[in-house]
DNA sequence: AATGAATGAGTGTTCATTCAT
DNA sequence: TATGAATGAACACTCATTCAT
């Protein structure tokens, strides 16, 4: 279930669009690994440069500043989010619970990105405020899809939100937070982890039978 | 309810402390506030001078160095945290559901502290191995209360959770999450959210009445 | 006699030089003026970068570090010496008195080489450990020559010397500290300074006529 | 002949003169120690603080400026060595030979001081120019004596020295020379190193038996 | 005399970036 | 495309020195 999640967009290889030069990509892969690790701010174009085996110099034949690579970096892991969830929609129009795709997609998807999710969500305050306004804004449509499943959800009844929007985030907080502590090859399998999560997830929403009692509340 | 968890220690502005160097306090509060907002590696050293008003140099009269700086802030952070909890228990002892209490707690404790939690979340990974393990020990210290709290109330039949310790990385990264977006003065008050997350948070470790479902669970 | 110790090493900004960086050995020449005048810790590496022409920041595209400068004319000047000491012992193979041949060498190459004569014996201690063990391996190599020189002519008759090596060093000493006081153009020139010193290192080793006389001491 | 040579001035605590607080002799005890290992220009105001075990600003109650200490300790040093020549020959006034009476005195003197003899030699160049002069003029002063003790002696024929005061500069790099590799506990004594080096300067001047030679000398 | 805190300048080194080749 | 050398600004940190206490 997780692991056909499309993988194409990482290294670009593949597919038909060839996303710039051989060099840029080990560029984005070096400088995903760095910023992921180190920060953005503490990384510099040489450590980047020395990781690709080329001399500093070269870098910018491929990107202009240090500033566009990170963008580039968050803006594609964006457009990869956006594009894998509608090729996951796609592919499965009809299942049941609309939560519960959501989740098992976010979950997968995240987890074979931990690079990508980890600076995508620790170095928006690095990027400068025009690129910080356009990821942003590919940020919160992305967040505006689960936002929407709770709202028509609990028009229809199904889960019981009290500000979908805070919902939106508490949910998307504690997915996200997961690639931070999660290792491959420890006692929990993927399955496992979406299992779990997900178990949490329905009941954190779901129309509470004792809790919050409407109307003897 | 929020509102008397005690914020003495954080600015440490008031009268009782010693005479001489309040410099290191203002030292203390302006790389809190700098760090937060533009990452540890971002920040110089010199900009803390400045935020502080005293040469560069000065700095280190009261840091030895500005790794120094860091561990400080988030040691301090985390001890406040663990006498905050000491104190928030002693208070309430026989409060009825203690999960209620940690959350409420937390919640309190870190809204009012958004800079600390930021940093102390965020910069991990610029600690220097040995600070790390310092500060990494403390946490997973006070994550263990809220591990405690799940593991004895499932025992009890209080709470379903298939795995308390993944339970408590999700509950606490839903809660950590808050004060990156929440902002005083917007439509919701302290108290909403309180609220909201109170609910999210017992609803998603409440005894499932439909998953592991229905007559079998 | 003197005047033929070749010079061709140690400026090298003569023609057959590859192309590239001329840079790096105006470096070498700024430091070593730099450091025989004022010693290598009260020289900066922005006064050496001013001496070139330069950023102080160039000067890392040609040595990683201070110390290495210092460590490469020290290195440089030791394998001069030997590499000179090869040619003179070359071209003069069957003079009459090997000491008398080592003197007028040693002296003839000093003078010519002030600044890293200084260097080379003011800044041993501001070596790190192991460039120091490095370049007293040299030092001590070329020592040796003379106390051989000195063995071979003792056990010969040809002089009289309680303890070579000890013998080595007042020489070394009484040689190479002229070019501390020496200054071209007074009132004496090089082959008078080789004179005077040739006749008291000659005598000073000399078997003792009357001196210590032996028997009758 | 070498042991009765004073070291009153050295820790000063037995004289009559005070010479300044216990303090400033410590300032110039860690000084002395800081400044022959390390070079004055390598040592801060914080190390020789740290070693009397002071603060930096104390220093400043005992010495204006790091340059005055430099200051005190060469000129002391100076004094120290003519008071000493002033009262050996006062003790020894009839001796035989003045040449074996300096160089007996030279060396024991010196090798008693390798640190003050060390840093005055190693640091001239880090006097500021009014220091120089006035140390360098002592230097000199010191040195004429020998050079009188060459010139009366190759008057008298009992010397045969083509130039008195570059005589007076080889035999006084010689004998300078000592301290830098002398180490007590080693195969020689001091008793030791002073015959083989009195016997050489003293053959380095005697009337030449070969060299200016044969009938025609 | 000594401290603790500060200054203002300076340290060696690194930075992102440029550019002739 | 890539290199090697350079720039100009900045980095964390240290310096000798001052001064109120």
């Amino acid at each position: 279930m997780l692991d056909d999640i499309a993988t194409s967009a990482a290294d670009g290889s593949a597919s038909g669009e060839t996303k710039g030069s051989k060099t840029a990509k080990r560029v984005r892969a070096a400088a995903l690994k760095l910023f992921a690790r180190h920060g953005y701010a503490a990384v510099s174009m040489r450590q980047i440069a020395s990781e690709v085996g080329v001399q500093p110099g070269a870098l910018y034949n491929h990107f202009p500043t240090k500033q566009h690579i990170l963008k580039d970096l968050m803006l594609q892991h964006m457009r990869g989010l956006h594009d894998a969830w509608a090729d996951w929609t796609k592919q499965r129009a009809d299942t049941a619970d609309p939560l519960e795709s959501f989740v098992s997609f976010h979950i997968g998807y995240h987890l074979q990105r931990a690079d990508e999710v980890f600076v995508s969500y620790m170095e928006l305050r690095n990027l400068e405020p025009e690129n910080f306004r356009e990821i942003e804004a590919t940020r919160q449509s992305y967040e505006a899809i689960l936002t929407e499943i709770l709202n028509t959800g609990a028009a229809a009844g199904r889960y019981e939100v009290a500000d979908p929007r805070v919902a939106t985030r508490a949910i998307i907080a504690m997915l996200t937070g997961i690639p931070t502590w999660y290792r491959q090859g420890g006692s929990l399998t993927r399955h496992d982890i979406e299992t779990i999560y997900l178990d949490m997830v329905r009941k954190s929403v779901a129309p509470g039978p004792d809790q919050t009692p409407k109307g003897a509340g």
